[in-house]
RNA sequence: GCUCUGGUGGUGGAAUGGUAGACACGAGGGACUUAAAAUCCCUUGUCCGCAAGGACGUGUGGGUUCAAGUCCCACCCGGAGUACCA
C-alpha cells in the first residue's frame, strides 16, 4: 500500500476530535507545560503559509512535551475585534460580528488541516461577551487602584483617599484635600493617580480612519493600518498609566528567556535616562523691572520660592555652558513670559508649530525654526542672564516641555545657536588643554568621555565626576535633583470605533462613573450605521439602547436620559490591545463565569512557559501584556510577575515572487530568463507563483491564466520557459501569496509541516519557496516504505545505533527549537535504516514516537499498524542509551561528544607518538571503524587526544 | 544618527573552538520503462591534474589559539527596530 495522505490524514484528525485526544485538564499530577501563540485576527484573507509557521513550531514542542510526560496546554482562540471587519462593515452594512464569525470559521478550518494539537475547548474570542467582561472588569480595577510608589505596587485608590483625609499624606497640588470640593478631589484622583484616567492629552488623530491611535500604532506620522496621515491633537481620552510601571517593566526583562534583540526594543521603547532636575528662575525684566508673569506663573510643585520652571537634562555637567532657554510651543508658561514687543511673533510661530501635522514636522527635521519670547533665565551656577526661546525641537511629551540649551555639547542645540547666532562656549574637552573655539567647529562635541573646562567649581574633573558634582550642588542649593525619565508614554485607550469592548462607564455631571462588577458584561449594543454620528461622535452615539439607569442598574434607552437617574455612557470602545492583554490568563480557565480565572487553574499553570509569535508585537502587545500581568499580580491574581517565561519570534515569512519578460516590441513574446541579451528587450511582469514549478513556467496554465495572455509565444530555453524571482512582500498584487489548503491538498499536512520546519531556523525571516517541498514527500514516502517491509524480528545493533543516534538528535534539535535540522536528522535516519534493508519492529516503533511531533497523522498511522490500540499522543518519548552511540569499550577513559569524534584524557607516562600510535592500534583490534584506521588523530596540550574517526 | 541582527556553493541552509558545505532543491550522467510518471544509483565549492593527488576557499583587514565560519578589534554590505527623547 502506498502513502496515501488523503486518507490517513482526515482519519486521524476526526478520531482525535472524537477521543479528544487533545483536551486537557487542570486537575493533574503531572508536571505543567503551557505553551501558547499569538492568536490571530482572523482575516477575510485567511491564513497564508506565513501564519502556520510559528504555530506548526509551538505544536511540535507541545507534542513534544505531553510525549515527555507534561500535561501540556496548548489553546487557540481569536482576537476578533478590530479595524478591518469594521471598516468592511461602513462598506457594506455587514455587521462586524457576521464577518467576524464567518472568518473564523475559515480559519478554523485550515487550522484544522494542519493536524494541530489545540485543545480547542478552551478556545476565546475577544468579542464575545463572556470573555470580553473579564477585559470590562480589569478596566475597573485599573480605574480604582494607584500605583504607590513606596510599597511599589497598584493599591485601591479608597487607601490613598484615607490616607489623604486623615492627612498622611498631602497633595501634590496648591490646594489641600480637605479645601478641595468633590469635583476638584476626583479631577486630582483623575489625573494624578488612577491607572485608567481620562484626560485631556495631546492624541495621535486620524481623521481617515476617524479615531485616536496609540504610539505604536503609528509609524512615521502615517497609522500602521492603512498608512493614513495622523495628526496631533488635544483630545479628552481615556489613558492607562502605563509609566507607573516603566521601571519594572524595565527590570523585568532580565527575569525572562526572551532574545537579546527584543529585550533591547524594549528597552528602547521604555528608553530610561539619568539626569537631573533644574529649577531656573526667570530674571527681571529690565524695562518693566518686574519679573514677567510673576504673578500668574509660580512652577507648579517648585522648590523654589521665585518665579522658576524645571528642565531636565541627562548632562548637568554641563550647566556652565547653557547659552540660551528652549520651551516647547505648547508650555504654558510661553503666555505669561512674552514680553509685549514679541508677543506677536511668539503667537504667530506657536500657531504655526501646532498647526503643522505630524508628517510634516518628521520630515522637516532638520529645518531649525524657533523664536525668541523676549523673556530671560538666571543661570543658578552662574547667575548669568540667559534668553529663553520657543522651538518645536523640545518636544511636550518628554521631560517637562522645556531644556537648558547648550550648544557646545548637543548637535541639536548647536545647529539651533548657529542659526539664530546664538553664543556657543565650550565646557567639556576631550583633554583638559585642548580648548578651542566653537566658533571654528563644524558639529558639537556630544561625547561623554572627557574633562570639564571654563566650568566654575567642576574644572578639570572627568565628565561622569562632574555630574555627579553639579548633581550635589544644585541639590544642596535646593534647585534641583538627580532624576530619571522614561521616553514609555501613558497608552491611549479610546478608539472612537465600534468594534471594540464598551468602556464599563457612564457620566453623571461629566464626571466618569464605573458600572457594578455584578452588571458585567456591559454588551455592546447593535447599531447600523458604523459611520461616526453627524456630530462627530463615535459610531455608538447611533446606539439608541445605550444609557445606564443607576437606580435599576441596566442599560435603557437613551430617550430615559434625565441626568438624575439615567446618564449616558461612554460612546468610545477600547482598543484591540485590550482584548489580547490578558488572553492568556484565560486560557486557563475558559469558562469561570464567576472570575477571571480560579487561582486554582493560575497556581496550577503560573503562567506561559513558551509563548512563539512575531517580533512587530514588541512595542505594542509584549508590553502591554506585561503591564496588565504586572497589575493583576499586584491585585493578587496572576502568580508570576512576568506573563511569558520564554519567548521565540518566528521569522516573517515573506513572498517570492516570479516574473516573465515580456518583449518590448512584441507584447506577445515573452522571452525566458537566460536567453542571451533578454534584459535589454524585456521588461518583468508578476506572474502567478502557483502556474510555476521550480521557476519553470506552465506555459499553457499561462494562456489560460488572464485573457491577455491567451495569444502568448515564447522564446524558450532547452525547451522550457525559466522564471525570475524576487524576494517581495507576501501579497494578493504580487501574486506570490501561498496558500496553505493548496499544498495540504497536494502533499498532505504532515509534508507541509516538516518542509515549513525544514525551510529554515524558526526565528529567521525568508521567503516562501516550494521549490523543495517534494523532497520532504519523497522523504514521507520512503519512511512509510521503512514500515511496508519491516522485519518482525529482534533489534540488531546497527539499526540501534541509528536510533539512538537519531533519538539524541532529535531531542537535542528539539530543546534548541533547531527544527530545519531535525527534519535532515529523520532524512539520514531513514536512508541509513533503508540501506540496512528491513528494520524491526521494534526500531520502527520507536521512530513513530521521534517523528509524531513533527507528522503526528503518519506518525498515528503507522503506530496502530504496529498493533497499538491507543494514540501515538500516550507513548513515552524515547530516551536514548549512550552506550549504543560508542561500538566498544575503550581502555582510556572516554568522552564521546556526539558526533564521529572522541576525546580521551591520555594515562600518565606515555608519549604522544606512543598514544597516537595506541589508539589507532585499538581502533583496528576493537573494529570501531569497521576495521578502518581513524582518518586523523591529533594530540593537543593538556593530555587531550582528539581522535577524528 | 543610535540599537539589534545577519553576511558560508547555482539555491534554501548544516557545523558544543576541532574533517567547512550535513540534509534538501536544482543541474549533469546512468538504470528500469515502448514512453511518461514514480523509483533507484553516480557526479556536483573553485582552480590545477588523465589519474593518484595538490592548492585555494565561510564579506574585508588584523589579532588570540596547537586549531577560528565560530572568540576579540577595526572596516564594508544587507535586514529589522527607533528617532529632534534633551
Amino acid at each position: 500500500m502506498d502513502y496515501n495522505f488523503n486518507e490517513i490524514e482526515p482519519k486521524w484528525q476526526n478520531y482525535w476530535r472524537e477521543q479528544h485526544t487533545y483536551r486537557c485538564s487542570n486537575d493533574s499530577d503531572k508536571p505543567h507545560f503551557y505553551v501558547l501563540d499569538m492568536f490571530p485576527y482572523p482575516s477575510g484573507a485567511g491564513l497564508h503559509v506565513g501564519h502556520p509557521l510559528g504555530y506548526i513550531a509551538s505544536d511540535i514542542f507541545a507534542r513534544y512535551k505531553r510525549l515527555q510526560g507534561f500535561n501540556v496546554l496548548h489553546p487557540m482562540g481569536y482576537d476578533a475585534y478590530g479595524l478591518p471587519a469594521e471598516q468592511y462593515a461602513i462598506q457594506t452594512g455587514q455587521h462586524p460580528a457576521i464577518t467576524t464569525e464567518k472568518n473564523i470559521a475559515r480559519y478554523r478550518e485550515q487550522l484544522d488541516k494542519i493536524g494541530f494539537s489545540f485543545d480547542w475547548e478552551r478556545e476565546v474570542r475577544t468579542c464575545d461577551p463572556d470573555y470580553y467582561r473579564w477585559t470590562q472588569w480589569t478596566f475597573i480595577q485599573l480605574f480604582n487602584h494607584y500605583y504607590d510608589t513606596d510599597l511599589d505596587k497598584a493599591m485601591p485608590i479608597s487607601h490613598l483617599v484615607e490616607q489623604l483625609e486623615k492627612g498622611e499624606v498631602e497633595t501634590l497640588a496648591e490646594k489641600s484635600w480637605a479645601d478641595m470640593s468633590e469635583a476638584e478631589r476626583q479631577e486630582y484622583l483623575m489625573k494624578n493617580f488612577r491607572l485608567a484616567y481620562l484626560a485631556d492629552i495631546p492624541v495621535n488623530w486620524c481623521p481617515e480612519l476617524g479615531t485616536v491611535l496609540a504610539n505604536d500604532e503609528v509609524v512615521n506620522g502615517l497609522s500602521v493600518r492603512g498608512g493614513h496621515p495622523v495628526e496631533r491633537k488635544l483630545m479628552r481620552q481615556w489613558s492607562l498609566r502605563i509609566t507607573a510601571y516603566a521601571q519594572r517593566l524595565l527590570d523585568g526583562l532580565n527575569e525572562v528567556d526572551w532574545t537579546d534583540s527584543l529585550k533591547e526594543i524594549q528597552r528602547n521603547w521604555i528608553g530610561r535616562s539619568e539626569g537631573a532636575a533644574v529649577w531656573f528662575p526667570l530674571a527681571v525684566d529690565q524695562k518693566s523691572n518686574m519679573v514677567p508673569g510673576a504673578q500668574a506663573y509660580m512652577g507648579q510643585s517648585s522648590p523654589v520660592e521665585e518665579p522658576s520652571f524645571e528642565i531636565f537634562t541627562t548632562r548637568p555637567d554641563t550647566i556652565f555652558g547653557v547659552t540660551f532657554m528652549v520651551l516647547c510651543p505648547e508650555h504654558e508658561m510661553i503666555d505669561q513670559i512674552t514680553t509685549p514687543e514679541q508677543r506677536a511673533e511668539v503667537e504667530a510661530y506657536v500657531t504655526w508649530a501646532k498647526n503643522r501635522s505630524e508628517r510634516e514636522r518628521q520630515s522637516e527635521v532638520k529645518k531649525v525654526s524657533g523664536v525668541f519670547t523676549g523673556a530671560f533665565a538666571i543661570n543658578p551656577l552662574t547667575n548669568e542672564r540667559i534668553p529663553i526661546w520657543v522651538s518645536d525641537y523640545v518636544l511636550a511629551g518628554y521631560g517637562t516641555g522645556a531644556i537648558m540649551a547648550v550648544p557646545a555639547h548637543d548637535s541639536r542645540d548647536f545647529a539651533f545657536a548657529r542659526h539664530f547666532n546664538l553664543p556657543i562656549r565650550q565646557v567639556v574637552a576631550a583633554n583638559p588643554d585642548e580648548v578651542s573655539d566653537p566658533a571654528t567647529w563644524s558639529e558639537s562635541l556630544d561625547s561623554k568621555e572627557g574633562y570639564a573646562v571654563n566650568s566654575g567649581f567642576v574644572t578639570g574633573m572627568k565628565v561622569k565626576d562632574a555630574m555627579k558634582a553639579v548633581i550635589e550642588k544644585i541639590d544642596a542649593m535646593g534647585i534641583g535633583h538627580k532624576t530619571v525619565n522614561f521616553r514609555l508614554r501613558d497608552a491611549i485607550f479610546s478608539r472612537q470605533r465600534y468594534w471594540g469592548e464598551p468602556f464599563p462607564i457612564y457620566y453623571k455631571n461629566n464626571c466618569p462613573y464605573t458600572i457594578p462588577e455584578k452588571c458585567l458584561p456591559l454588551c455592546l449594543p447593535e447599531i447600523t450605521d458604523f459611520k461616526p454620528t453627524a456630530t462627530g461622535e463615535p459610531p455608538l452615539g447611533h446606539a439608541t439602547v445605550w444609557a445606564w439607569d443607576e437606580e435599576h442598574e441596566c442599560v435603557v434607552e437613551n430617550s430615559k436620559i434625565d441626568g438624575v437617574k439615567v446618564f449616558p455612557l461612554e460612546l468610545s470602545t477600547m482598543p484591540g490591545f485590550a482584548g489580547s492583554s490578558g488572553y492568556y490568563m484565560r486560557y486557563m480557565d475558559p469558562t469561570n463565569n464567576e472570575e477571571y480565572f480560579s487561582q486554582k487553574a493560575s497556581q496550577y499553570w503560573q503562567n506561559v512557559d513558551l509563548y512563539v509569535g512575531g517580533a512587530e508585537h514588541g512595542t505594542g502587545h509584549l508590553i502591554y501584556s506585561r503591564f496588565w500581568n504586572k497589575f493583576l499580580y499586584d491585585l493578587g491574581l496572576c502568580p508570576k510577575q512576568e506573563p511569558f517565561q520564554k519567548l521565540v519570534n518566528q521569522g516573517m515569512i515573506q513572498g517570492r515572487s516570479n516574473f516573465v519578460y515580456r518583449s518590448k516590441e512584441n507584447n506577445n513574446l515573452f522571452i525566458s530568463k537566460n536567453v542571451p541579451g533578454r534584459e535589454e528587450k524585456t521588461v518583468p511582469i508578476h506572474v502567478d507563483i502557483n502556474i510555476v514549478t521550480n521557476d519553470i513556467l506552465d506555459l499553457d496554465k499561462f494562456r489560460a491564466w488572464r485573457p491577455e495572455f491567451a495569444e502568448a509565444t515564447f522564446e524558450l530555453e532547452d525547451g522550457k520557459y525559466v522564471c525570475g524571482w524576487e524576494v517581495e512582500k507576501m501579497s494578493k498584487s504580487m501574486f506570490n501569496v501561498q496558500n496553505p489548503d493548496d499544498l495540504v491538498a497536494r502533499y498532505g499536512a504532515d509534508t507541509l509541516r516538516l518542509y515549513e520546519m525544514f525551510l529554515g531556523p524558526v526565528e529567521q525571516a525568508k521567503p516562501w519557496d516550494t521549490n523543495g517541498i517534494e523532497g520532504v514527500f519523497r522523504f514521507l514516502k520512503k519512511f512509510w516504505k521503512l514500515f511496508e517491509t519491516r522485519a518482525d524480528k529482534p533489534a540488531e545493533k546497527p539499526e540501534l545505533k541509528i536510533l539512538h543516534q537519531t533519538i539524541k538528535k532529535i531531542t537535542d534539535d528539539i530543546e534548541r527549537f533547531s527544527f530545519n535540522t531535525s527534519v535532515s536528522t529523520f532524512m539520514i535516519c531513514a536512508n541509513d535504516l533503508g540501506a540496512l534493508g528491513s528494520v524491526s519492529s521494534e526500531v520502527l516503533e520507536q521512530l513513530a514516537i521521534l517523528i509524531a511531533p513533527f507528522a503526528p497523522h503518519i506518525a498515528e498511522e503507522l503506530y496502530h499498524q504496529l498493533g497499538h490500540e491507543t494514540s501515538v499522543c500516550d507513548a513515552k518519548w524515547p530516551v536514548y542509551d549512550p552506550a549504543m552511540l560508542v561500538q566498544d569499550s575503550f581502555k582510556y577513559p572516554v568522552s564521546f561528544n556526539g558526533k564521529m569524534r572522541l576525546m580521551l584524557e591520555l594515562p600518565n607516562g606515555i608519549s604522544q607518538d606512543e598514544a597516537i600510535a595506541a589508539v589507532k592500534a585499538d581502533a583496528l583490534a576493537q573494529k570501531w571503524l569497521d576495521g578502518k584506521e581513524p582518518k586523523r588523530v591529533v594530540f593537543v596540550p593538556n593530555k587531550i587526544i582528539n581522535i577524528v574517526l
